[in-house]
DNA sequence: CGCACTATCGATCACTGATAACTTATCATC
DNA sequence: GATGATAAGTTATCAGTGATCGATAGTGCG
């Protein structure tokens, strides 16, 4: 009976922080294809080639795989909102170009999106990943408030008190992009046309 | 040994549809309280006073719980924005009047807000439930519509596309209340400076 | 060789949503 | 009152989940 125990095939080859890249890979892609809550960490750990618990050597929790894909799309949000902000000449087309950065990373990025702003909160994944999502998204809204308020330098914004409507157009523009992923079936009309309508009633609402 | 079995305390007090009220109530307090990810049908059950597989006599799965409270939120907000619409002479006052009422709702109503429009898709909610709850929303989206479109054919709308522009503003008043629940603790400006601002941008942005 | 350390695994825990089979309360009918 | 049918609730159980624990294979070093 006692046989050489077929051992599984031990896959050793991950060293270090490779194995982390290869489990936050396996991760997207899963989260990708069947949504964060629908993927069990013992599908992450097999598209990885490891065994379930492995995973916890390098991940405190499954929020905290989740929590740092987040964190690694939004500063890709943050990157690309700095350079569309570095460019800006405060004319009505550099604006609208800059509402449509958020609205299209939000599109490409549905799932890092999701996580970062439309998570139930007592899930306990803010809390768990110690607010490090949360943060990466203040970042973003740094970088998009020193945009809106270099037009209100020029005098151009209407209202008078930036940062409301900083907070404002931020709102307006999450609300796009979040009804647009929790709602796809809805019967909207065309993509484009929607969002070339909301990004110019945001603009004649902000803009003088 | 054979002691009488200290039966555990049947509740047979509710008759019919009053365990459905009894069990809808416990879960949209759990589910206020906790979220709907972080209740477990086990506690719906307990506060209920019933055992957890009773549950199941009333409600095919969790989701259907859930979608239930869905579609009740959704009719009470269709019915302040009917009686909000009925009244409402083609003003600016009155425009932003009846924005503030779904905005009103939803922070007035964030845990029947949270069920109707912020649960996660991809765990089956819409499709599990027949597409209920998305039904519910159409008829709230269809009242704001026919709003819209009384300012629309007084000719005060900007843009030509009335449906455009009503899902575009929906969206709008949708990222301010969706933001102002999920991220309660951002740093917001003074909320009713906030909305204000908000209202006044989505008024200036839809009208001529 | 022997030792320590790291990376990994099998087994397992408490809990989840859901189902099956059984028991009990109620009630119309004899 | 006794009877069978039905409705309602129960216990017991299932497969699957996230997470933990102790044991072990592999590696580097003396």
């Amino acid at each position: 009976m006692q046989s050489p125990k077929p051992r599984s095939p031990r896959k050793p080859k991950g060293q270090g922080a490779e194995r982390r890249e290869e489990i936050l890979d396996a991760a997207l892609t899963l989260f990708s294809q069947k949504g964060v809550h629908a993927v069990s960490t013992r599908q992450i750990a097999e598209l990885a080639g490891i065994s379930q618990p492995a995973l916890y050597a390098y991940f405190a929790t499954k929020d905290h795989i989740a929590a740092e894909l987040c964190v690694r799309a939004f500063a890709i949000l943050r990157q690309r909102m700095s350079d569309a902000g570095v460019t800006c000449q405060p004319t009505p087309q550099t604006f609208e170009r800059a509402l449509r950065v958020y609205i299209d990373f939000g599109l490409e990025e549905p799932n890092a999106y999701r996580v970062a702003f439309m998570l139930e909160k007592g899930a306990g994944f803010i809390e768990q990943t110690d607010g490090r999502p949360m943060e990466a998204g203040l970042d973003v809204f740094q970088v998009f408030h020193e945009i809106v308020s270099g037009f209100h330098a020029q005098g151009v914004m209407a209202g008078d008190d930036p940062l409301a409507v900083t907070q404002s157009l931020w709102a307006g523009l999450h609300g796009l992009v979040a009804l647009l992923i929790a709602r796809a079936d809805f019967p909207w009309v065309e993509r484009e046309t929607l969002i070339a309508t909301h990004v110019a009633m945001l603009r004649r609402g902000a803009l003088k």
